[in-house]
RNA sequence: UGGGCUGUCGCCAAGCGGUAAGGCACUGGAUUUUGAUUCCAGCAUUCCCAGGUUCGAAUCCUGGCAGCCCAGCCA
């Protein structure tokens, strides 16, 4: 029995919200943001970072805005945008208002900065990247001021204006933050806020040459939407003194609270959007929705369902210690998810066909299944019996192993939803494979089992002609290694990749009643696992399925 | 050897000075026309280590150790 507490567990930043609401620091409201740069498509990460931030949310009445944060025009694009947006609400969540882009504070951000020079507290450098490096010293060292540090407000504010006017080159200057050269952490050593970037902007067109750095303007745009909680990750931390330096130099109507939680990492899978897109673009998988890959739109792809990744985000909650989830955690929300939900259907992978001797010839029965055993309301399915069919490879064995409950020669085993056959002699090809099994069917064994003898085994099929031929396409882990990208073995994560991350099946049998499949309804192919219907490349005369999942298998196990 | 952060079962994670929740995985066993699901049972005498404070410490103090992040005109 679990306990409601157990449902939601008090991570640290519920609880700081509840200390914030009954103090009541931000009159009692709770606002926060998904903060996106357009450079990539959302993946799993992002997932539990959106179900954090629009759930808390939802959960304490407030508000969470959906802001790109697009000050890189290099490296964003529209598609980005649109496929943020579309993920986004598939995962259930809607955002407060309009979309925000940094962009659209760009003019207010450079007031600010103005506000900034006038302070004396920041001023243009000419020293180039190198140098900077140089003069910014290192992790033991203190670094050292630039020459340009002590330059007249007039004069600063005179060449931040030719900045913006265009007045200079790429990387001629910049504009920096004059706090401390010395500082222990080198983010507080004089951060560059302003760079020069000739380059039209997805959202501004050619309005800026000039666009500011992210530390200068997440902090800015948060507490311009009035953010309370502005919820980031780890790497984020010692950022913090200067989005709080920032803030505190300026006007800004509020000051909000930044919180740091550990990202997401899971095993056997790669969360770096510059690897995600390296897959992509040097063709290891067939784009950024890809049923492989660990993004949302591949996710959804291959047949996860929005409550399932949901829930998987609930389960490994959010802390600030820096661990690995086991992918097997993912693979039991979406199968605790389809288990409920997804219909059943019988599909045969890998067809061996089977004759009933002493079924009649040209005759055929139907047959109606349940579409799920737990829950009628899914309603019924409709099967042809006849006397050719098909059953899996796999579930014939000539010289079985003694627990082995499917059909052996001289064996029974019951044609799930229909009657009970036994085998009689297998037809082989040249190699000694198995290619015909001819058996026969014992007429008094639909709907109740024989008297006198137990048959266990219970083995999906597919009528010879009344089923669909489709593909399916079996998916398996991108990667073989837990943690492809880590190195450790001096090994390239692609060197990583698994060759055997998809399987095509063609001629697969399924049941007639798929031909009505969907790809946003998965379904349980009995005995084989989850699979849904592909959004792409499925058509009315060529059905396509995906795998998402398998079904928990504990025979495979014992047979290892 | 600078700064920031983190160490509770194989993995995730509660715990906030009163005697180690829960989930995943795993192992039994029951039910089953899916070797699925469901059910029931088991699974940390101990919380990175060592000292200390206390009647009492995973929780407080001191000192270690280990891991992660930071030297982009990326976010």
């Amino acid at each position: 029995m679990t306990k409601p507490e157990n449902v939601a567990p008090e991570h640290f930043i519920r609880q700081i919200i509840k200390q914030d609401l009954a103090s009541g620091k931000h009159q009692g409201r709770v606002a926060t943001r998904f903060p996106p740069e357009p450079n990539g498509y959302l993946h799993i990460g992002h997932a539990k970072s959106i179900c954090l931030n629009f759930g808390l949310a939802q959960e304490f009445s407030g508000t969470c805005n959906l802001r790109f944060d697009d000050t890189n025009p290099e490296k964003e694009n529209q598609e980005y945008i649109d496929s943020i947006e579309r993920d986004v609400r598939w995962l259930g969540f809607s955002w407060s208002g309009d979309v925000r882009h940094a962009s659209d504070y760009f003019l207010q951000l450079y007031e600010y900065a103005v506000e900034l020079i006038r302070q004396g507290k920041a001023y243009v450098d000419h020293l180039n990247a190198e140098q900077m490096r140089e003069y910014r010293g290192t992790l033991t060292e203190a670094g050292r001021n630039s020459p340009f540090r002590d330059r007249g407000v007039e004069e600063n504010l005179a060449l931040f204006e030719q900045m913006r006017a265009g007045a200079f080159d790429d990387g001629e200057c910049v504009l920096r933050a004059k706090i401390d050269m010395s500082s222990p952490n080198i983010n507080m050593r004089d951060p560059v806020i302003y760079r020069i970037r000739k380059v039209d902007h997805h959202q501004t067109g050619n309005e800026w040459q000039i666009y500011p750095m992210y530390d200068y303007t997440h902090c800015i745009s948060d507490a311009l939407e009035e953010i309370t909680h502005s919820i980031c990750t780890l790497e984020f931390e010692d950022h913090r003194p200067l989005y709080d330096w920032v803030l505190d130099q300026l006007p800004v109507p509020c000051h909000p609270q930044q919180i740091e939680f550990s990202r997401l990492n899971l095993n056997y899978t790669v969360t770096s959007k510059r690897k995600l897109k390296q897959l992509v673009d040097e063709g290891h998988v067939n784009g950024w929705d890809d049923p492989r890959m660990p993004t949302i739109a591949g996710m959804r792809r291959r047949g996860y369902t929005p409550s399932a990744l949901r829930q998987f985000c609930e389960m490994i909650g959010v802390t600030k210690s820096p661990g690995v989830v086991d992918v097997g955690m993912l693979e039991f929300a979406i199968r605790d998810d389809l288990d409920r939900n997804a219909p059943r259907a019988m599909c045969v992978l890998r067809p061996l066909r089977v004759v009933l001797e002493n079924y009649p010839e040209s005759s055929s029965e139907e047959l109606w299944l349940s579409a799920h055993p737990k829950d009628e309301s899914l309603g019924k399915r409709r099967l042809v019996f006849e006397r050719e069919l098909f059953i899996d490879q796999s579930d014939f064995m000539e010289n079985p192993p003694s627990d082995f409950k499917r059909l052996t020669v001289g064996g029974e085993v019951r044609l799930r939803g229909g009657y009970i056959i036994k085998c009689e002699r297998v037809i082989k090809d040249g190699q000694g494979v198995p290619i015909e099994l001819r058996c026969s069917y014992d007429p008094e064994t639909l709907g109740k089992n024989p008297v006198g003898r137990k048959v266990k085994g219970v083995i999906h099929w597919a009528s010879a002609n009344h089923s669909l031929k489709v593909q399916v396409r079996l998916y398996n882990r991108l990667f073989n290694h837990t943690s492809p990208d880590s190195g450790e073995d001096g090994k390239h994560f692609l060197e990583h990749i698994n060759p055997e991350s998809l399987v095509v099946l063609e001629g697969c049998v399924a049941e007639p009643g798929l031909v009505q499949a969907s790809d946003a309804l998965a379904y349980q192919f009995e005995r084989e696992g989850y699979f849904v219907l592909d959004a792409k490349d499925s058509s009315s005369d060529a059905l396509v399925f995906n795998r998402t999942v398998e079904l928990r298998d504990s025979w495979a196990k014992v047979q290892k």
